[in-house]
This record gives C-alpha cells, sequence and structure tokens, in this order.
DNA sequence: TTGTAAGCGTTATCAA
DNA sequence: TTGATAACGCTTACAA
C-alpha cells in the first residue's frame, strides 16, 4: 500500500493539515515545518491519490477526447496538440474513440455525468446529435465541439470554413486556366462533403462557369473510390481537365490510375486535394492541397474548455477558422513546362 | 450538482448501502426494493461518482498508455487496438505522449503512483530504461511493455522480432536474384534499428555473401534521408541492385528520387520496406513489406496488464511475435516483366 | 502557525 | 433483507 498524507503527518509530527498546505504550496505554513515535511515527502516519495484529492476537491483534472475515427489523419494531429495542450495545464486526457457508434459515444460521454473528466472534447462524427444534446441538457455538462455542428443547441465550438477550402481549391485550378472541373467527393449526404460541394459551386458560379453534375463524382473516401472515379471521369463525352478531390485515400487512388492510364500530372490532368498530412507528403507529385489549421483548431478548443472548467460563465463561442491553400507540382502545368524546359 | 447515492436513497426511502447493493447488481436486496430503485435511479438518470467509487475499492478502471512518438503510424495502431480492449473490458484509457522527453515520461509515470491509473503500458522509446525502473522498483505498479526491452528488469512485455522481419526481407530480396542489397535504416545506434541490421546481417551470410558496409546507408529516418540515400548509392563504384529501408518515410524519399532519376522499380531497384500502414499502401508501386501484427500486439499487451491488475501474481511474460513478408510489385522484377509482356 | 474535524460519494462490514 | 457506520485519502473551514 501507498504512503498516505496521515503517514508523513505521523512522520513528521503534525497535523494531516498542515503536510496539505505544505505540499500544496499554501501559506500558512512554518518555514521549518515546510521544509522538514518536504523532506520527508521527498525521502519517501509520496506522491498524493487523486482520486482523495478530486473528491474533496470536486475535479479530476481529466479531459475527455471523444473521436469518431481514429484513422483520419486530421484527427490524429488535433488529438496531438490537443493531449499537449492539456498537459501543459494539468490536465490528463482521455482518449475516446466511437469508431462511429452512437452506443459508444453515449457511454463516453457518460464519462461526463459521472464526473470521471472534467470536460470533454468531442472531434467530427457522421451521428446525429442526439447524444449530445441530452449530455449537454443534464447537469452542468463541459463540452467542446471540433468540426461538429449541433443545430438545436448552442454548445463552444470550432469549425474549419471549408466551403472557403474547396473555394479556394476550385478558384486555384480555374486561374490556371483548367476549366471542366471534376469533383470527387465522399458522402454526398454528409454535412462536411456537402460544404466542399458548395465551395465548388460557388467558385464555378463566379468565374461564370455553368454547374454540371455529371464531373460530381461521389463515392465513400475509399482509396478505389479514386480509382473508379478516374474511370469514370475518362468515360465522360468531354473528361475534366482537373480534379478537386476531397480526401488524401481518394487522391492516392485516383493518381495510381491517372498513372497506370499512362497520363502526366499535372500536363493531362491536374489535381487538388482536400486536406494536408502525412499521407499527401508522400505522394508524388507534390500535391497542391488545401491546408486546415489543425493545430490552431486543437489548441483554441483545448484552451476554451479549460477557460470552461475553470470559469463559470462564459460567452459562447462559434470560431470558424479558414484553410488555406498550398500551392504545388500537381495542380500547375504551366510552372511545371517551364521547369523541364530548363 | 449531480445526484447522490444519498438523494437516491433519501427519494426511495431506504439506506444508502441497500442503493449501492442494487445499483451494483449485489445480493441482498429484495425484488421489490431493487427495481423501485433501479426506477429512480432511471428516472433521474443517477451515475455513480467514479472518484468516491474508486476511492472507496481501490481503484480507477483507468489505464496509461504512454507512447514515445505518435507520428509513427505502427503506434497509432496500437494505441488503436489498445483502447478497444480497454474499452471492452470497461477501462479508461489515458493518453501519454512522451515525445521522446524524459521528463514527460516520469511525469506520466507519477500517473502509477499516484493511483490516477491502475495500470501502464509502455509502447517504444528511444529514452534510457532509468525512469521505468524507478516505477516499477517502487510500490506495487503495474506495467506492460511493447516494443522496449529493459535490461536490468523483467518487466512484461511484447516484442516483434525485428531481426527474424530484415532477415525475411533480405532472404526474399536474394531469392530474387538480386544481389547487392542496400540498407536504409534510422539511427545506427537505436536499439530497434540496429536489430534489423542484424537480420541484414544474417541473410547474407546465410546466401554466402560477404557483408559490405559502403552498402549500409544510415540517417535519422525523414523522407528526406531516402532522397539523400539514393544519392549516395548510385555514387558507389557498384551501386546497389536492390534496397532494405527500415522505415516507410525513407521509403517513399527513396522511391521518389528513383522515380525522378528516371529508373524502374522493380526492373532498375528492388525494393523492400520495414512496416506497413496508411503511408505504405498510397506508394506506388505496390511495396513489398514486413508487416507487423500490430492489433495482436496491442491485444496481447492490453489483456495482460488487464490480467496483472486483476490478479495478484501472473508469471512473467516475454512475447515475441513474427512479422510476416508481405510481398508485392516493389521488389518481382521477374513476375512484373512477365505481367507486362501481357 | 498549527490542529481538529467535517466533508467529498462511494463501498463494505457488521448488526439488527 | 436491510441499516448504521466506518473506512478510502484528501481539502478546507474554523478553532486554538
Amino acid at each position: 500500500m501507498a504512503l498516505t498524507l496521515k503517514d508523513i503527518a505521523k512522520m513528521v509530527g503534525v497535523a494531516e493539515s498542515t503536510v496539505s498546505r505544505a505540499i500544496n504550496n499554501k501559506s500558512g505554513v512554518g518555514e521549518d515545518t515546510r521544509k522538514e515535511i518536504l523532506r520527508i515527502v521527498e525521502k519517501y516519495n509520496y506522491k498524493p491519490n487523486q482520486m482523495a484529492r478530486g473528491l474533496a476537491k470536486q475535479e479530476t483534472r481529466i479531459l475527455a477526447l471523444i473521436v469518431s475515427d481514429l484513422s483520419i489523419q486530421s484527427h490524429l494531429q488535433i488529438i496531438n496538440k490537443v493531449e499537449e495542450i492539456a498537459n501543459n495545464e494539468g490536465y490528463q486526457v482521455i482518449l475516446c474513440n466511437t469508431r462511429n457508434s452512437s452506443a459508444r459515444e453515449k457511454d463516453y460521454l457518460n464519462l461526463l455525468e459521472r464526473n470521471q473528466v472534467d470536460g470533454g472534447i468531442i472531434v467530427g462524427s457522421k451521428l446525429t446529435d442526439e447524444n449530445i444534446i441530452n449530455t449537454s441538457l443534464r447537469g452542468d455538462n463541459i463540452l467542446v465541439l471540433i468540426n461538429r455542428l449541433t443545430e438545436e443547441l448552442l454548445i463552444p465550438t470550432v469549425l474549419i470554413d471549408k466551403v472557403e477550402g474547396a473555394y479556394l481549391a476550385v478558384k486555384h485550378l480555374l486561374e490556371q486556366g483548367l476549366q471542366r472541373i471534376a469533383i470527387v467527393m465522399g458522402d454526398y449526404n454528409s454535412y462536411e462533403e456537402s460544404e466542399k460541394l458548395a465551395g465548388y459551386k460557388n467558385a464555378l458560379n463566379d468565374y461564370g462557369l455553368e454547374y454540371d453534375e455529371s464531373y460530381v463524382i461521389a463515392a465513400s473516401g475509399k482509396k478505389s473510390d479514386g480509382h473508379n472515379a478516374f474511370m469514370r471521369a475518362v468515360d465522360l463525352p468531354q473528361p475534366p481537365r482537373s480534379f478537386f478531390v476531397t480526401n488524401e485515400l481518394m487522391t492516392a487512388g485516383l493518381i495510381e490510375s491517372i498513372k497506370m492510364g499512362g497520363y502526366l500530372i499535372p500536363e493531362d490532368f491536374a489535381i487538388v486535394c482536400y486536406g494536408e498530412s502525412i499521407l499527401t507528403s508522400v505522394i508524388e507529385p507534390s500535391l497542391t492541397v488545401v491546408a486546415e489549421p489543425l493545430d490552431k483548431m486543437g489548441k483554441i478548443a483545448a484552451e476554451y474548455l479549460i477557460k470552461l472548467i475553470n470559469e463559470d460563465s462564459l460567452s459562447a463561442m462559434i470560431k470558424v477558422l479558414k484553410p488555406e491553400l498550398k500551392i504545388n507540382d500537381s495542380s500547375t502545368p504551366q510552372i511545371i513546362n517551364k521547369k523541364r524546359e530548363d
């Protein structure tokens, strides 16, 4: 059994409360007493029991990080950042992978209600808001959302303007003189994907081009969908001249197919990918990507959550961050041509 | 403030102990009483406070998952699996990213000593064993290691036989008739990398080939190291005919350079990569890889840890798993030639 | 400056 | 089958 406050108090010959004050750096302890206490604490390597402390102070110093899907690269980067911030502020992070299961999400939200965590961050999801709403309405559960929008309730949220991201991508392609832009996207019904489609439409519209549904290739987001997308694209009466792809895996598949078909990127087909990750970094040619400020999202969410925990009431917040276009070889045929001429 | 046992007891008109028995499905509660209690519990959505429960039962049902580096793909898969198993067994997982910092590792191991977790799993690391040894010797801290070997202490451990993995890779290349095999590896001094080098040597030896240091290209493991490796390789008086690369990022870099040089894979240079992940899945041509049973490692470690927590003494365990070679296009020139002839 | 003692919300023991 | 009550290990008034 580990040492307790009581043990230390006995050893030093003072009351438990005095030891408590000493190890918590509180005033009201004589200099000598404090030194002696800390000496003993050090000597016997005493560590306070967090559960007892938590019970007494009504806090756990643990945050729940509820993630819909750990295989999504952008989630990992957000997790990384949240963990970092939380730790700097003296919080631990419980990792909760819902795998897009509503039951698991509910279980994890229960952590909040059972006082096992001081607050929670939810990252993305294809699920409905039901669980969140129930949790949020009950008690004083503290929650911040990333990449997820609740409709009926005002919960602090950090979002990316995906419409803008898609707009930037398509605008860039148009400025390269590449018309006939196909969009290869994931689930048509998902909120995030529909945002990207909206951005795509906006850009076309701003450049006086007509929206043509046959250039919209929707799939489920896997690598093989990229392959299929290319097959469908080249079969069109007027095949596209460029692609805006809404995730990295489909981009990888698409590029593979393009190369296998003996075509060149960007000369024959230009490409912009939504999302930047370790995946896009290994794809050839270097990809023009819509990069999201993932670290910033994680940071804002974590810091806001901790503020919420420590201050009673804070004004509600919905923060919308802008993505950034990073231009590389996959979308710039003119530049490539010049390069190759040299 | 959330409802407590006391509140429920009052509402039902019974003692706290009775409510406790009822919600814990313990015997010794009348059928009617139990039903009534559960009805009220349900009605008011009462959730027991885990800290109080933990304090009373001396358990947290939380595990610490201490990871040296979250940017390593194989770690993510292990994390995923550990989280899954832990959850099935009713444990939460605290994510601890040490970023290979000894101070942070120590902090996280403190969680064990502060009774904030019931046990811990450490995944990989470049650090010395000092922290682990200190923690392990003090108190009855429960720890399992993955991909990390302590020399001075017998701690339950799950390892991969990396010597064997490298051996399989190099043997395969030799069997393709590809001699002059270069090894592109990470830090020469790291334990894991030296194991791979050993496997490389063993294979050469078994095939009666001499070990030639000029074919050993050591770097730090980044993508750019792959580029540099190729430059160094082609500068050799007798350039290698194939590469065994010890991680995915360097493989990506190497392949990029090979392609930019106008060479073909596997016709001009054959490649085997140590490690299989989402990264290798997007690299072209399809990579021959040494695949590690990551899920199995996570599963074994998590299950063993939970056993350790629940049973007092278990025989020490060091489990060494075997990796598997998955053969694809990047290493089989003959097959590719046949394919292309068709 | 120090000590006493009442909580925090459970579980578990022992009596009733 | 139930109920009192003492733990669990800490914090925090309040008193001394």
